[in-house]
DNA sequence: AATGAATGAGGATTCATTCAT
DNA sequence: CATGAATGAATCCTCATTCAT
C-alpha cells in the first residue's frame, strides 16, 4: 500500500526481470540474485516483495500467458468470418509466434512446470481457455479443441525443426482440422 | 567386495536412474547426489562415468527419445493400409503416451532443453526425424509434418487439460488432417 | 547473537587469515575452508565478502606488497644521504627481509600467480613502482633499477641458500652497484 | 628394470610431460590426469613409474635446473677473459633467459615449492652451485654470489616489468658488480 | 518499510590413490 | 607388468532465506 504508492513499478519491475532471465537462462538459473540485479533493485528486496520464488514464477508466467493471449484476442477478434479466422491463425503462427525465441522458451519453461506443480497448471489452463475462448468466436468447441492442439504442435515443431516451415503447409493444415471429415459412403455401389 | 570393483551395467544404470530422477523432481532437482543415490553407486562414481552433466542428460534423453520413438515404429510397422495407419496414431496417442505422465513430464523437461541448448535441440530433432519416418509408410510428407504436429499438441494439452480427452475427438482430428482439403468451389451457385 | 548479525572487520580478518594460510600451506592449500577456520568465520561467508578465490587472492596480496614497501619507504625516507640510504638498503634485506621466512614465501607465492596471471603481475609492478620510487630519493634511475634488482636477487638467494650470507658480502655488492663503472682508459700510454 | 627396457621412452615422456604441464597450468594445476594425458600414457601408469606426485615433481625441477645450468656452463666455458664472462653473462640474461615466459613460470614455481619443502629447496641448491661454478671459472667466489644474485633479480625484474629491459643497462650492472669498490680516501685534502 | 549482511545446505566437479583384472 | 575402473574427500561456488538494523 504505502510502498507500492512509494515505488509503484518495482513490483513490476522485478516481474519482467523474472521473465527476462527465465528466458535467458532458464527457471533453473533464475535465482533471487540474478533477478535483482537485472531489475536493479536490492536483493532483500526480492523476498519482501515476494514471499518466495513460487510467488514471483506464478505472477511472471501469468503474465506472460496473458501477454500472448492478448494477442489471440486480437487478432481473432478482428476476423469477421470463418475464411479471416483461418487466416488469423496462420498469422498468429508464423507472424507472431514462430519470430520470438524468447516466447518458446518461455512456453516451454512454463510447461515443465505446470507438468509437475498445479499452481502453474492453473496457469496453463487460464492461458488455453483464453484462447479456446477467442477460437470459439468463429469455431465449435470441439474444433477449437484440434485447433488449438495443431497450434500448440505447429509451434513447439518449427521452432524446433531445422527446416524452415513453409506458410502454405499451415495454412493447408488449418484448412483440413477446421474441416469436418466426411466418412465416405461405403455403401455406394 | 569383488562386486564393486567391476560392475559393467553402472552407466546404464545411473542413465535410468537420471530418468527416473528427472521425471520425479525435474531436470533442476537432478543433481549427481540425487542421481546416485538412485542407482546405487557413490557420488564420485557419476563423474567418472560421465565428465559432466550435460553428458549424461544428453545420453539420457536420447535414449528416452529412442524408447518413445520404437513404439512409433512398432505401431505405425503393423498398420497395413491408411485406415490402420490412423487407427495406430489414435492409439499411440490415447493409449501409450496419455496414460504416462512420465513420458508429459520427461517430453516437456526435454523441449525445455532443446529451446535453449543445441545439444538438446538435436536430440529432438533426431527423435522428430524418426517419428515422420514412421509415419511415411502410410502419408505424404507433407501430412506426415501436419500429423506429427497434431500428435504434439494433443499430447500436450491431454496431459494438461482438466477434462478428459475423448478418443472420438482424437479420431475426428486424425481423419481431419489425413483429409487433404478440396477448396469449394466458388462459382457453383 | 548480535556479533554474529554484523561485524565490519570481517573482510580484514579474512585477508588477514588468507595471507597466514598461504603463508603456511601456499596458494595451491589456501582453500576457502582453510581461511574461514582460520578467520573464524563460517565458510559461506567468504563468498559473499570475496565473489571468488581470485578477489580474495588479489587483496591479500595487494596488502602484502603495500606492507614491504611501507618498510621501504620508512628506511629509505630516513636516510639523509647515499652512504646513508645504501646503509638502508642493506639493513632492509637483512633486518627486515631475510629474517622473514613468511615474507620470502610470500614473495615467491606472489611471483608465481603474477608469472601465469595479469592481475597479479600488476600487483606486482605497483610493489616494483613504490620500491623503487623509494629509492629514487636517492638513486639515479638507472641505478634504482640495478639495485632493486639486486636486492631481489640476495633476498631469494639468501632464503634458499644453505650458508649463511655475511652482511660484508651485502655491503660491498651494494657499493658496487651503487658506484657507476669507470671503463679503464684503454689508451693510457 | 623389465618394464624400462620396455617403454624406456616412458619415463622421459612423463617428466617432459609434467613440465609442459607445469608451464601451462602451474604445480597446483598439475595433476595425475592432465599429465597423462599430455604424455599419451593411461592414467594407471602414472603412479606406477612415480610413486607419488613429490617424486615426479622433483625430478622434473631437476631435469629443468640441468637445462638451464647447462646453458650457463656452455656461454661461460666459451668465455676466455674476464670481458667475455662478462658479455655471456649478459647474453644469458638477454638472449636465453628472457625470452622465455617458459622458463620465468617453471623457475618461480620450483622456488615457491623450495620455500616450502626441503626436496625442492636442495634442488635449486644444486642448481645455484652449477651456475657459481660456472661464474667461478673467471669471478672470485663472492663475485660470483653478488653476481649470480644480481641475474636472478634481473631475470626476474625483466620478466615482471612493463617496460622492456635495455641491454645497456644490464651491460652497466655487469660491469659495476665486477669491479671492486674503493672506498673513496677520506683524509685526502 | 526496506535492506545489507550473513549462513548452512547443497550444487558440480577434480583429485590422488587403490586394486582387481 | 600394466591399467581401467572405482571412490571418498575435498575443491570452489551458488543459493534461498533469515534478520538486525
Amino acid at each position: 500500500m504505502a510502498s507500492r504508492r512509494f515505488d509503484p513499478d518495482r513490483r513490476d519491475r522485478i516481474i519482467a526481470a523474472a521473465l527476462d532471465v527465465i528466458a535467458a537462462q532458464g527457471v533453473a538459473g533464475a535465482s533471487h540474485r540474478k533477478i535483482a540485479e537485472q531489475a536493479g533493485v536490492p536483493l532483500g528486496s526480492m523476498t519482501y516483495h515476494f514471499a518466495n520464488m513460487d510467488e514471483l514464477l506464478t505472477e511472471a508466467f501469468r503474465r506472460f500467458g496473458n501477454s500472448i493471449a492478448d494477442r489471440f484476442d486480437q487478432e481473432l477478434g478482428e476476423a469477421t468470418d470463418v475464411d479471416g479466422a483461418r487466416l488469423a491463425v496462420v498469422d498468429l503462427i508464423h507472424l507472431d509466434l514462430l519470430d520470438s525465441q524468447r516466447d518458446l522458451v518461455l512456453t516451454h519453461e512454463l510447461y515443465t512446470l505446470a507438468a509437475r506443480k498445479p499452481v502453474f497448471r492453473q496457469i496453463t489452463r487460464d492461458w488455453m481457455a483464453r484462447n479456446r475462448r477467442a477460437l470459439g468466436l468463429h469455431f465449435d468447441p470441439e474444433t477449437c479443441r484440434m485447433l488449438d492442439a495443431l497450434i500448440e504442435g505447429l509451434f513447439i515443431h518449427a521452432a524446433l525443426d531445422t527446416e524452415p516451415h513453409h506458410r502454405a503447409t499451415t495454412v493447408e493444415a488449418v484448412a483440413r482440422i477446421t474441416t469436418p471429415y466426411h466418412r465416405p459412403a461405403r455403401t455406394a455401389h
